[in-house]
DNA sequence: TTAAGTGCAAAATCTTTGCAAATGT
DNA sequence: ACATTTGCAAAGATTTTGCACTTAA
């Protein structure tokens, strides 16, 4: 590194005490970048440089950790994005909804959204919400109407 | 048979299309017995008969036909439930609340739930909810408060 | 009778595990 | 130097495919 500048990833992975290696600090930057979660897949695809057994085990210690959480899209594929900072170890607040879309399969993560209270059935008791919905995000909708 | 008196299952069968074998009408006893969604590997342990080829090939044609419908549960494993009656080839209905109980692994698809309203950030158009929640059913709730 | 469905074997994937070599602190 | 982390090889698990035999209509 031509710089001793500290960045953001590097704070992070200190943080919980995980050590500053190559893979990890590409796959911060793979999944900060998008806003979208991304499939184990195509994070293979991006990465071909990095072993599959390697990024299994990044995948599930980020996880483990509280920096990443997972999210299934229709297909029943692991997805992964960034965790609010609020996330900690073992404990994610997952607590916002996760848009699948159809068209271009990626999965938005709409972490600031209002979830109106949603009302269970006797005897249920929800310790926390994961919440999913399925239609076209806006790029795709845009395509589709013209 | 002893009777010639067709059963649901059978005319739920004829109605796709799709002929009356054992191994079908076993599938369809197993998931009709349940309230809620079950895992492969679950009825792979109940049909031990059956072969698993078999059965993933019956799971994909009810899917199909819009007998059956699969949900997701926390892990990522495919769950499969029987499909309200309004649910059309390709095209399911499945807009009710899937509850992943996190004691006993069960999904639980309650159906007669009035969701509220989602509003999505703008440009967002939702085809159709899939929704999720986790936590606690009655029967574990119970368990634990005691 | 014959088209559809089943079961077995085998391929293709996906995920986990073990261990030696490499790397960060 | 030393504990972690990586990469490779190999085991395990899951899902798909091909084909001959069986069965429902």
């Amino acid at each position: 590194m031509a710089l001793s500048h500290k960045n953001n990833f590097e704070v992070l992975l200190e943080k919980h005490h995980l050590k500053k290696t190559g893979p990890r600090l590409k796959v911060l930057s793979m999944l900060s970048a998008k806003n979208v979660a991304t499939s184990q897949p195509d994070l293979e695809g991006v990465m071909s440089d990095i072993d599959r057994v390697t990024l299994y085990r990044i995948l599930s210690a980020f996880e483990e950790k509280g920096i990443i959480h997972k999210v299934f899209d229709l297909n029943g594929t692991a997805n992964y994005a960034m965790c609010s900072s609020d996330c900690e170890e073992n404990h994610h607040h997952d607590e916002h909804l996760h848009f699948n879309c159809t068209a271009c399969k990626n999965v938005y993560c709409l972490d600031d959204l209002n979830l109106p209270p949603i009302k269970l059935p006797a005897g249920f008791k929800s310790e926390g919400f994961t919440l999913y919905a399925s239609g076209l995000c806006p790029k795709c909708n845009k395509a589709i109407e013209k």
